[in-house]
DNA sequence: CCGTAGCATCTACAGCGTAGAGCGATGGTG
DNA sequence: CACCATCGCTCTACGCTGTAGATGCTACGG
């Protein structure tokens, strides 16, 4: 997998935290003498942080198991305690994620749309601060059906249901609105991220240079687009775009009590 | 990665196609004897579109360079001189997808309106035929800063801004529309496959027992859904909700000719 | 004291992407 | 004709990956 830097020595992952000066493996003696860092017991949590804390820094390749393993001072081999499989691990991301996404707060009593632009709000600064995972938010759901999924991941969505219904959306109604609302934030999120460019200074050149490169009988109206595509600001354009869906679903629960 | 099934013996497409029986690699004589199916030149297209077929037939994590290699009678180093890398690949296949998508028709005379929704639907129908390409058409822009993706990537783009430029958007109100309606589509998309269950016989139980398994007391409104899960109609939602897009852009161009 | 169970580790295997060198044919130039 | 560069391809090798299976260590109930 691209092979990173090959082996340049200290890689931040490659170590354990704790103890900066330790031999991870010793072979021999297994951790006879005090193992430190790998006395903690692991638990479910506790890996899926780290994961996420790994992801966080360094990227979704940069997430192996042995990677993991050796962060946690541990052998790779022992987080198949708490995760089965690679996959099923990065699935425990996504929860451990979306878990954090309360849709309708205790203490809220404002009214449905409120919650909902809140909501939306609260996600994209929730997924904006974990950006590499969000390739995982959009597949990983795409190879487990629904019905399978770890339960953090579905409480969203029922929250979501729930406020839609108390709105007064008939079932089958909240349903729609329910796709509507989730389909617009992940398709924002995406169009923020794809718009984004990691280092502002530099990138400003190779944005222009790169739609430069575009033939200019080709791609007229892209190429005329290159100052607008550097100042975008995601979350007005998240705020404007949940204002025209709300105004959409509000009409929609006007108009017809029953559909479908 | 999943280990897929081990040796079992003979994997589709760890075997060439065409010549049935054949030892792939005969080590000591470089094909001397007439290579068979090994003597078509490769070029990029064939590589490409080698790569979808496997993509297609058994999904993303099936498509190693090994594996492509073989498939096409080749040393698996053969392929680096058409795609450099396997990410240059994936790319490569996104850009072979996204090409098929033709936005304005040259024949077309209907309304912008029109022209978008009929695009909207194609892009479904193309993308559907493909489903296990859709994580690399949202994963992959998400790494590749705009100006320097594929040009077959970005026409596709430029269309949709012709069209619009053409219906009387101004360049900066061209842009949102087009992020709402792109975004719109990924959204639906990827609502529409997480819906799918691959096997309706045997999956129909699968999902009703799935969300039956979830806790009725916290998931009150989800499995009340369980039956509408059953019976989804990705063609009509998806006309719907360009519906509604359509409604909105149309009224935001006859109020604002200029905005921001 | 001996199980017994749970956690962690060791070892090993098949597969991966790909750098680097090499090989045979082709085609242009002397 | 001989020569040599170039192209398409193959071989080999390295370091990495996920993970099956056996093995050990520690703590606890009898």
């Amino acid at each position: 997998m691209s092979n990173r830097k090959a082996s340049v020595d200290a890689d931040p992952a490659d170590t354990p935290i704790d103890p900066p000066a330790d031999p991870p493996r010793v072979a021999g003696s297994t951790g006879r003498g005090k193992g430190r860092q790998g006395d903690v017991r692991l638990n479910r949590d506790v890996v899926l942080r780290a994961a996420l804390d790994l992801v966080d820094a360094e990227g979704l390749e940069a997430l192996s198991m042995r990677r993991l393993g050796n962060r946690l001072g541990k052998d790779p081999m022992a987080l198949y305690r708490y995760a089965e499989n690679r996959d099923a691990l990065l699935d425990g991301l996504t929860e451990l994620l979306l878990d954090q996404w309360i849709v309708a707060k205790a203490d809220d009593a404002s009214s449905w749309q409120g919650q909902l632009r809140e909501a939306a709000h609260d996600f994209r600064a929730l997924v904006l601060a974990h950006r590499h995972v969000v390739p995982l938010l959009v597949t990983r759901p795409l190879s487990t059906p629904m019905g399978l999924r770890p339960l953090g991941a579905l409480r969203p969505l029922e929250q979501i249901l729930a406020v839609l219904s108390s709105a007064g959306f008939e079932p089958a109604d909240a349903l729609h609105a329910y796709r509507a609302y989730y389909g617009f934030l992940i398709g924002h999120i995406l169009n923020e991220l794809e718009e984004f460019v990691v280092n502002p200074d530099e990138d400003e050149l190779g944005l222009k240079l790169g739609l430069h490169r575009l033939p200019k009988k080709d791609f007229p109206h892209l190429r005329e687009l290159a100052p607008m595509l550097l100042n975008y600001d995601g979350e007005a354009e998240l705020e404007q775009g949940i204002t025209i869906l709300l105004q959409g679903l509000e009409a929609q629960l006007r108009s017809a009590p029953t559909t479908d």
